[in-house]
DNA sequence: GGACATCTTTACAAAATCTTTATAACGCAA
DNA sequence: TTGCGTTATAAAGATTTTGTAAAGATGTCC
């Protein structure tokens, strides 16, 4: 299992550094953003599995980068703030935060509450294991089968494998998947999933020339089934 | 919509009143049970789109209640309790729980996470259907079936049908339909219109000289049914 | 630093789709 | 029936989109 990534946005370095300490010891890689601008600019360029958002930002009002994230961003947001004020919660909340905590929270309490959406977000349609004729994925722990046979696959090759895996027989379209996997930024680049599904088919394919899993659908995007 | 319906699983009346109104006077439907086993029962008979749980239960602990409602439920279950004790929402929330409240609670935040919760998990959810005969059209997944086979169908195709089955029966005009599927400025190329609507007679009538889906309206448009 | 795996970019061929043209068919009124 | 406006169908370009190979770029591990 690859590590969960973590993006954090908060301005204070103490709160940052310790955030760090204990996200990495709980086996999290961790991203940090000093104000809501680098935060917006990181997300999008590499989509975190979840973020952990300070309200009270100099530059721009966490609320604000809060309904910016949700225009594309639809994993866990948790909101951290210094205010115990009601209003802002309910805000938060309606706007699309995941959870919120008052600072100062405690540490095992916010690590619950992060494993707790990180599960929910991959639960959302995973149950571990997807079959779909001869192609076996084990979603827990990132193996993929054919006929019984394990095939290598990159980290890449396997993130947009499991993502059709999650939509099968949905049509995902170019601009979706270049989200979902490489950032809200790469939604132009085309070319990146021509190649990417190229590899893949020739990997999980009887006849990568004549595909019966991951099927093109022209000018819209790809659909497995 | 229907009213969203919610177990209250606490043993103390004045509690359960209290939310009772509160949740009542926001349109959700209220279950009552006021133990652990009754709890069980309810939400077995007739499970609800969210649970409130009392962490503190004469009967069963309400960890014990978590784990045994979780062995089949996966609809939101939100934990009240008396104790701020960190092990205890840890627990909670690593067994399942989608969030935890310490009373006293506010109310105004406790409504903002129940419909922040129910969001979620109605989210997973939404496949439109759209049936008309023997075709089916699924709007999401982007996908045409007749007599339960896909049918496939190039992008302007699937457009055309598309806006033909959001508008059932009414007759849409040539100008309308060139306006929406290939621009404002394309409003007198009505061949276009009878290529497109030729090839998909073929694909999804059963006798496309005799179409009983794609009706011309001479002079005006075309109307499906 | 060098070998290796992976990702990004470029170039071009192949396939699919869209547009245009030509022509046939239909319905209706004189 | 004939003529006219409208619609249907086929098929030939034209264009867009997709697939594939391979070269460069980047990063990682020893």
């Amino acid at each position: 299992m690859n590590k969960a990534e973590i993006l954090i946005i908060d301005d204070e370095p103490p709160i940052r550094k310790l955030l760090q300490i204990n996200l990495e010891s709980n086996d999290y890689k961790v991203v940090q953003a000093s104000s809501g601008k680098e935060g917006l600019i990181l997300s999008a360029s590499h989509p975190p599995d979840l973020i952990l958002l300070d309200i009270g930002l100099p530059d721009r009002s966490g609320h604000e980068i809060l309904c910016e994230l949700r225009q594309w961003y639809n994993k866990p947001i948790i909101i951290l703030s210094v205010q115990d004020n009601e209003a802002d919660i309910v805000s938060a909340l309606d706007n699309g935060a995941t959870d919120y905590l008052t600072k100062p929270f405690r540490t095992g309490e916010l690590l619950a509450r992060i494993r707790s959406a990180i599960r929910r977000s991959q639960n959302t349609e995973n149950n571990s294991i997807v079959s779909c004729g001869d192609i076996g994925i084990d979603l827990v722990a990132r193996i993929v089968k054919r006929k019984n046979e394990t095939i290598k696959l990159t980290s890449t090759e396997y993130n947009l494998l499991a993502l059709f895996a999650k939509n099968e027989g949905k049509v995902l379209t170019h601009q979706y998947l270049l989200k979902e996997i490489w950032g809200y930024s790469y939604q132009t680049e085309t070319q990146y999933l021509r190649v990417f599904v190229g590899t893949l088919r020739k990997k999980i394919e009887e006849n990568p020339n004549n595909p019966q899993h991951i099927i093109t659908e022209s000018g819209v995007g790809y659909r497995f089934q």
